[in-house]
DNA sequence: TTGTACGCGTTATCAA
DNA sequence: TTGATAACGCGTACAA
């Protein structure tokens, strides 16, 4: 590896020199020099240490980007499409800040930390819940954080959050299946935490509004550990015999849902009407196509890295609690109850 | 951020002493010494500064990992679900095997290049193909370089690569077929890199063997830039009447035809009969469920790493031309051909 | 316009 | 058993 040091030796100059044509600081040095040391550099294909430079200077340029995984999804969490798109997204646009990107997945949010400060990274984007380790973070982290997803009161108390209007989303999926005449609705999760709860309450108020009460057995709960999936869609499948809809909290339920269905003979939308969460292509290339809540997961990421950055470059963040906002997405899942079950 | 010359301050002694209990060589203190240092390490909250540790030594323990984008999927690559689990894997392994990951994503080999240098990585992965810059590679970047997916014939005299048996898996594809009475069998595809040609020679084999002519009409070229998708699958859904079974090369295509075939209310398997590869959650939730050459995109992942991390400790590598096994995985979208078409 | 010298945090060598 | 000191590659005051 060329360092300055050498083409300074070979150039007869100083580093400084060197240093300074290759940091465009022109007017510090003659034009026959810039050129002559620049002609070096290419000829010899130098290419700056960037260990050393961070080392030397106060920034890294590094951003930190964490994959906090729930244990049942652990092992290989991004092939989840959802984490993918978004890191997708992140990458792209750390990468057009010019800045790197350096990804770690852990259940761990120690690990994450230490991870984070080993490299000295400038900032750290969080994709998944901190839970309530927020004030801890916060403590032994002194640079910027910012999460993803993560709209736990506790958590927006201490970082910028990029959520999404979850309560609009429920609201909107549930409303859409009262407009089309069904009383009996189901809510499909598997956890209950701030995102869901979120979407929970926006579905419960368009219940309450079309005079239906909710129930806290309409709330389905189903299991995603890898041996569990498959009995859990079972149990679903039995209990939704007593609905005409349901509304599920992510697309990838709701076609896993749809398969479990259509194996036991039960019509989509003709026996029961699905919605789902997230819009993914998933949702789009199934038949029936999915009615979902739509998301703009990329706009997520890079709304994630621009808030990041303007922190970086010190600018005040306008709003802690950063929300981008959803849209329904009607298709072939949902249509009118046949009446049977009503 | 708390440095080891802090410590050594605070407690007065050598950064020398405090650097060797921090790496357990404690044959070389006393054991007073170690529980006083090891006490204020962690009262400090010490953290090792990376940076630092990669400068003052030969390796940065980073290993590079760069996709290679082809332009018409550029812009967020990492959505496509199969290099979604390829990256994944190879996180998780490089984690497990003690190393850190840098992630980049680029169109541009020179640019892949000047970053894995420019961060002076032990060692570099790449997925998608480097076609033939190959040589020029080894040429400048004089570290251990591992493919995935890029078996063309100049990769291999300069690199170990993770492949498959793609020849062998577009022979079970059309065996297949050809065992449940098609003849008229098309090969869908995207491109014809070497890893598609593979497979097309392993279909054609497994034809002919069924004394079946195989005609350059009967490879259907799908194009799949965002905005000519739909049109392309309008012009592939028609050119099919004449088949009575397709066989794509990845899953993904494969599913986006199903869905465009059953919005012509064309039937899958009783009109037509489709077959898959790669074998993601896509196809397996897919209904009709995808009958696909499966093939192990973690272990693939996983297995990249293995070599490179041997590569990184001297081990010669046994083979350069890894290449993992494929199974074919029957479901319901294929089966014997209706007669009509015959 | 160019050069000298120091510091960043760590590890490694060698002497005490 | 412990400590001084040099080195890693770079950026930057400050001096020339």
């Amino acid at each position: 590896m060329v360092t300055i040091k050498e083409i300074a030796r070979e150039l007869g100059l100083s580093t400084t020199t060197v240093s300074n044509v290759i940091h465009g600081k022109s007017w510090e040095v003659s034009p026959a020099t810039v050129r002559r040391v620049e002609e070096a550099l290419d000829r010899c294909g130098y290419v700056p240490n960037i260990v050393a430079r961070n080392l030397a200077q106060k920034e890294s340029r590094i951003v930190g980007v964490a994959l906090k995984a729930s244990p049942e999804k652990s092992g290989n969490l991004i092939k989840d499409p959802f984490f993918s798109v978004v890191i997708g997204a992140i990458e792209r646009q750390i990468r057009l800040a010019g800045y790197y990107m350096m990804l770690y997945i852990s259940e761990n949010t120690d690990e994450i930390i230490r991870q984070a400060s080993s490299w000295n990274v400038d900032g750290l984007i969080v994709v998944g819940l901190v839970d309530d380790d927020g004030r801890w973070v916060e403590e032994r982290f002194k640079k910027p954080v910012v999460c993803v997803d993560n709209c736990s009161e506790e958590g927006l108390r201490h970082f910028v959050n990029i959520g999404l209007e979850d309560e609009q989303g429920g609201y909107l999926a549930a409303r859409h299946l009262t407009e089309l005449g069904h009383r009996k609705i189901a809510f499909l999760t598997n956890v209950l935490g701030a995102v869901e709860l979120a979407r929970l309450r926006g579905f419960c108020r368009a219940l309450s509004e079309a005079g239906i009460e909710y129930q806290e057995k309409d709330c389905l709960m189903i299991n995603i550990f890898h041996d569990q999936v498959d009995a859990s869609l079972n149990e679903v499948c039995g209990r939704l015999e007593d609905y005409t809809a349901v509304f599920c909290v992510s697309d990838l339920f709701a076609v896993g849902l749809m398969a479990a269905l259509s194996d036991r003979g039960v019509r989509v939308p003709e026996d029961i009407s699905v919605v789902g969460f997230d819009d993914i292509f998933l949702g789009r290339v199934h038949r029936p196509s999915l009615t979902t809540v739509h998301q703009d997961v990329e706009e997520k990421g890079a709304e994630a890295v621009r808030a990041l950055i303007a922190m970086l470059q010190g600018e005040e963040v306008a709003s802690r609690d950063i929300r981008l906002p959803v849209r329904l997405e009607v298709r072939q899942s949902t249509g009118a109850p046949s009446g049977g079950k009503a």
